[in-house]
DNA sequence: ACTTAGATTTCGCCG
DNA sequence: CGGCGAAGTCTAAGT
């Protein structure tokens, strides 16, 4: 990894055109190709940068002008830095750096809903995960304890766009007579207010779920029905 | 901003759990408290980090441990940076860095189809830029050459969401005796085809359109025509 | 404080 | 390789 503190100008041009006057910035390159430009503010997001794969050069002694250029389709994506000041420039080689391990992801909401599927309702049978139509998978296809068809859709936070998603499974699937009774069902860590009444409102069914108790690290909570 | 590459263990606990096990990585500290924390791979994204505003705790000297704190409604996010050795540790002084200008992006669309909204349909002419309803506002409300009236939602990229606004917007302003016959037209540099046949099969029609053409930089592409 | 919508979203999966 | 959905999305703007 390549790290330069420079007093720089920056353009960029591709999917739309960007100019970064001229001040002082970390510029990071990745020896995967990446290039990132940063302030010291501005949070999290680069001002500017270019995603692998890239071809990069640089040009003069001291560095006075990087260009990094990447096939995008028919366009062409360019970043052009014009460096008039460097501060710093250190190379550092770290190796492959491993993986991250992540816990809490919506496929894991979905694994552990697949088991225990009487989260979603009382009675419920999985019948299969990511039940196949023309316009995606609805995420857990369920028997209910009356034999009918439900589709479960899982959010880790649920929002309108949940709903409209779920809307547009449950009206496909409704052109099948076979399957016109299905109903709904919306599960997730979190409900927004706005997307349950959408959801009740066209008769779905809401469901919040707790991780801790999905895993069995805890007892549902039931200090509201012990008062 | 402050630059350690150091050899680290980096735990996150907050809206999921995350462990990243013991490598050489770059730690950057930011002036406004965002830490990021990088891989020499991996593009774009940081392995691990925290947006502002954050409260950050050194320990040892040399350095041996980090704690990045952010208090998240009831929760809190923190990240835990176990360091076993200092590669390098610096801290540059960069002042303000001037904002970003950007040109191209949605905004700008929206500018120039309000400028020319015949690209848009034959004979439109706009009545106003976003215009109001309760659930938000419709980008551009148009006439047509029959004097009827046209919702034009316009977007950089048109999924099957940019339908489903439109659709809520539509059925919204039907509501209205005075308005029930009003037409929809999807506006997009892109429109992807699941979004093309989702719009037409509710009735919208849906349009294309070149930035380059727009800005008058180019004509609209007649070869198609001139075989 | 909360919600909505945009983003050079990026990223990953699956066809 | 393209399309689609998720993301610790992040971020800015409006209410």
């Amino acid at each position: 990894m390549r790290l330069i503190v420079a007093r720089c100008e920056v353009r960029y041009s591709g999917r739309l055109d960007a100019l970064l006057p001229e001040a002082l910035r970390l510029l990071m390159i990745k020896s995967d190709g990446s290039v990132m430009v940063h302030a010291d503010t501005g949070g999290y997001k680069p001002q500017n940068w270019m995603t692998p794969p890239t071809v990069i050069e640089y040009e003069g002694d001291p560095l006075s002008h990087m260009v990094v250029r990447k096939r995008a389709g028919a366009t062409e994506d360019r970043l052009d830095i014009a460096i008039t000041e460097v501060v710093s420039d250190v190379t550092h080689d770290m190796g492959e750096a491993a993986a991250l391990e992540k816990d809490g992801v919506e496929a894991h909401l979905q694994e552990l809903l697949a088991e225990q599927p009487h989260w979603c309702g009382e009675g419920f049978r999985l019948v299969r995960r990511e039940w196949p139509t023309d316009i995606g998978p609805v995420d857990l296809m369920c028997r209910d304890d009356q034999d009918g068809w439900v589709a479960v859709e899982i959010k880790r936070v649920a929002t309108i766009d949940a709903v409209e998603q779920l809307s547009r499974y449950l009206d496909r699937i409704r052109e099948d007579p076979a399957m016109a009774e299905i109903q709904g069902v919306l599960a997730a860590q979190q409900i927004k207010p706005q997307a349950r009444v959408l959801a009740e409102s066209r008769g779905m069914r809401c469901v919040e779920v707790d991780l801790a108790v999905l895993r069995g690290e805890r007892e549902p909570d039931l200090t509201l029905f012990l008062v």
